[in-house]
DNA sequence: GCATTTCTGGAACGGTGATGACAGAACCCG
DNA sequence: CGGGTTCTGTCATCACCGTTCCAGAAATGC
């Protein structure tokens, strides 16, 4: 009975109604959670981006945590889209070399902060908060087995060697975490040469090419 | 002519000598920043576990910024030692496992946090202080280097395909760095699962074994 | 219109944490 | 042993930040 969470779209029908949208709200905590971390962002730094006060931010989300919440929730889904078509495409290693090209283009872009907004929470946070820790195993869990799938798909189609999808989705997992720690330290080009040797080794796996 | 940083073991000859060791409690405080980070580690719990005062520390750091540099500095030298063998080994591919498997052993050691404190800088500090991103990024290329050194003497060994060790140094370091992180998170197990996916991985890059 | 309910901004509260000031203590040198 | 120098601990300062309080505002249904 703590915080009752942002009451997304649901009717209040009674008293006076909420006159900022919660989405645009989540949405710019994101940004500056995304780009400052957690601790770094204060609820005046939202409150000042958004025009909302800080009692209704409150009264929507609880307190800066259940805000938190909402934008890693949001920003999952933003991910969640990404993923989605390494899970159920048509496609193998083709799927898995477009996707990591997404991370290479998020972290090169200047539209977005260079970096991930769950693994900068699974260093920041640590094991400190518990939904935190869940919602970035999640996470992690979506994507892996999203890349598992997507090289299943390849071991079927004769692209890479049977039995290896496994421990290769753990493997792309591993160094796209790190290609988005190392953007996140503003060494985008790193990041994105990190991405690149990823997608060099990824052909390497093509049977038949030469080691 | 700022914080003139701790005089290591300089001899002070005049006044009141320094009545605690400056490594112990650069010891100390590394603990702390490694296990909590920077902004979660406070001055009064430095002085809690080494019952040295804040204004001693201060004297001797200069700031709290100090005294994590110093900190960061420390820990690169302990991670140093075990980079050393990579850098100036006699083995190509065994020397690349033997230092993955130190980090495993590290990630699921109790005695010691999980995690890097250089990865969690990277991500906690972000672009903030160019310092520590100035030391984070020669720590990564420390890493790199030293991993393409015994990639290139796997290559003239012929364990490996010639003209692949820079980029799958960067591939190393990427993955490296994700397993890190993911056991910052408290997921020792999923880390070392990713640590042995890149073990295997390795392993196959074994040039006459079937990919 | 009126009572009720729920929102809103602004100001206040309480805690925390980095840093500075200061008086005393411990040591060197002459 | 006394002067000069540098350490040490305690306390105060100052800023920041999450959170709550409160009085007013805006909607609903009767």
């Amino acid at each position: 009975m703590d915080g009752a969470g942002p009451q997304t779209s649901s009717t209040p029908v009674r008293g006076r109604p909420r006159s900022f949208d919660v989405d645009a709200v989540t949405e710019v905590a994101l940004h500056l959670f995304w780009e400052q971390g957690l601790e770094a962002t204060s609820i005046e730094q939202i409150t000042a981006r958004t025009g909302v006060s800080g009692s209704s931010l409150y009264a929507a989300f609880g307190n800066k945590r259940g805000l938190f919440l909402a934008a890693m929730d949001r920003y999952r889904s933003f991910v969640g889209a990404a993923i989605e078509p390494l899970a159920h495409g048509s496609h193998g290693v083709d799927d898995v070399v477009e996707f990591v090209e997404w991370v290479r283009r998020g972290i090169v872009s200047d539209d977005q902060p260079s970096g991930c907004l769950v693994v900068n929470s699974m260093v920041e946070v640590g094991e400190a908060d518990h939904e935190v820790v869940t919602a970035a195993s999640s996470h992690r869990e979506q994507l892996r087995s999203a890349l598992r799938d997507a090289l299943r798909r390849a071991e079927r189609a004769g692209e890479i060697q049977d039995g290896t999808s496994s421990g290769r989705a753990l493997l792309l997992e591993a160094g796209l975490f790190g290609a988005l720690a190392t953007g996140r330290a503003g060494a985008t080009d790193e990041a994105a040469a990190m991405l690149q040797s990823l997608i060099d080794e990824i052909r390497r796996w093509h049977v038949g090419v030469s080691v």
